[in-house]
DNA sequence: TGTACATCAGTGAACGCGCGTTCACTGATGTAC
DNA sequence: TGTACATCAGTGAACGCGCGTTCACTGATGTAC
């Protein structure tokens, strides 16, 4: 019955059996309370087929973690699509700096919080492992984030070039970025019933802020003071 | 020999033995990884023993993250007394905004860089499980980092005050700061040969750029193109 | 076409090990009378 | 002062359990000749 090319894909399928018990099983107890044992009986294997598919489970942590990387690449993708679209529409119709930083911050928190809901367990295995103590994963999600703060700037480079100002220490400014989209990513993973709407105007509010800064830089308003003492 | 004092003073010692075990081990393997026993074998008492100190290693892991928590506050009381000595010396000979900022960034990224070095596991842990699989020790956290915005945010609206200018929305800016200071700490801690000196100016520049932003929010200079198209 | 052999995902028995927890105990100290 | 009892940190034996890993095996498929 089963061909060759069957066989390949049933070793697929059970692979994938493998990553999605282990990743529903991190989600109630973390990356580093799984064990070889539960994940292949959650995957519905026999404990020694595991070795089939994954020398060991901190190798299944990291094809995890390529995975999520490949879903956030996705995103940066979709989002960079739709900041052009929105920049292209604004400087148009509007010229000034908070409308052109809104169109830059919205898309990303809205397709990201977007993202962050609907692959909740693997986003948050990234993040949160990037940290972790198998220094195996760690050093795999730094080689993957180390990537991402990459497209960021290229991000931020056009942004300088659309707002026709120049955007200095653009690599601190993609860090600074890339920790609020985490942190405020996993807040809204942590607390999953919280509002939506919150979560992701809390991001935008953020990295406003923050892009703000990186555009007043160079040359910041002179102090103007208000009453310090009243009297 | 020993008197009810003694023995008192020798259940506090054997206490602190389990804890500082459990902090070492967390170093290696994390906090999810900690076995009751081998804690127990680090600090030299029998497994059985252990009961007489912790319920479990969940609250064991909470009274760390107490200890943490108190050198955290710590920390950011000796900052806040330097930033008053440093704004006061400021204001009489330097009125620009930078001046101000750095002020106030410096201190932070200065005093709390050496307070991750040598605290570094205590540090590690309270930041870490903010975000892990222990739920108890999570909302302990959670917590305790809800007092420390309060702190963060009362020192904004000195700022404030300080710089002449109003600061708008200073609850996410004093997240975004923690954000910060957070990512930075354990970027170093995870690093721990990397240059004292850079991951101190990392921080502050990081700080300094949401600073900048947050101060600026309210009156954005208008956008002044530069060449789009050489063309 | 038939035969012998190779490949490989999946299996079940078995191993030794470290785990959390229970239990009854020790031995030193404090307290009541 | 002596006696009986309570408290409590620390102990060692014992338990049942889930773990990672090994091993020889099955049975289906592909390949060489």
């Amino acid at each position: 019955m089963a061909s060759r090319e069957e066989i390949i894909a049933q070793k697929e399928k059970t692979s994938l059996a493998l990553t999605q018990a282990a990743l529903s099983l991190c989600a109630e107890q973390g990356f580093a309370s799984l064990s070889l044992r539960s994940v292949a009986r959650k995957a519905g294997i026999a404990p020694t087929s595991f070795y089939r598919h994954f020398r060991d489970i901190d190798e299944l942590g990291i094809s995890m973690a390529l995975d999520a990387k490949k879903i956030l690449d996705e995103c940066l993708n979709n989002i960079r699509q739709r900041i052009e679209f929105s920049l292209a529409q604004k400087s148009e119709s509007n010229q000034d700096l908070h409308g052109a930083v809104d169109a830059f911050v919205a898309p990303f928190a809205e397709i990201l919080m977007e993202c962050f809901k609907t692959h909740a367990h693997l986003i948050r295995l990234f993040f949160q492992e990037r940290t972790g103590s198998s220094s195996a994963l760690r050093s795999a999600i730094s080689n993957e984030m180390e990537k991402l703060i990459g497209f960021l700037s290229e991000d931020l480079a056009r942004l300088s070039l659309s707002i026709g100002r120049p955007i200095p220490e653009i690599r601190p400014l993609a860090e600074t970025m890339l920790i609020i989209i985490m942190a405020t990513g996993m807040e809204k993973m942590l607390n999953p019933e919280s509002n939506d709407e919150t979560s992701s105007t809390a991001m935008k509010q953020k990295l406003k802020l923050l892009f703000i800064g990186a555009i007043n830089q160079e040359t910041p308003a002179p102090i103007q003071p208000l009453q310090e003492n009243p009297a």
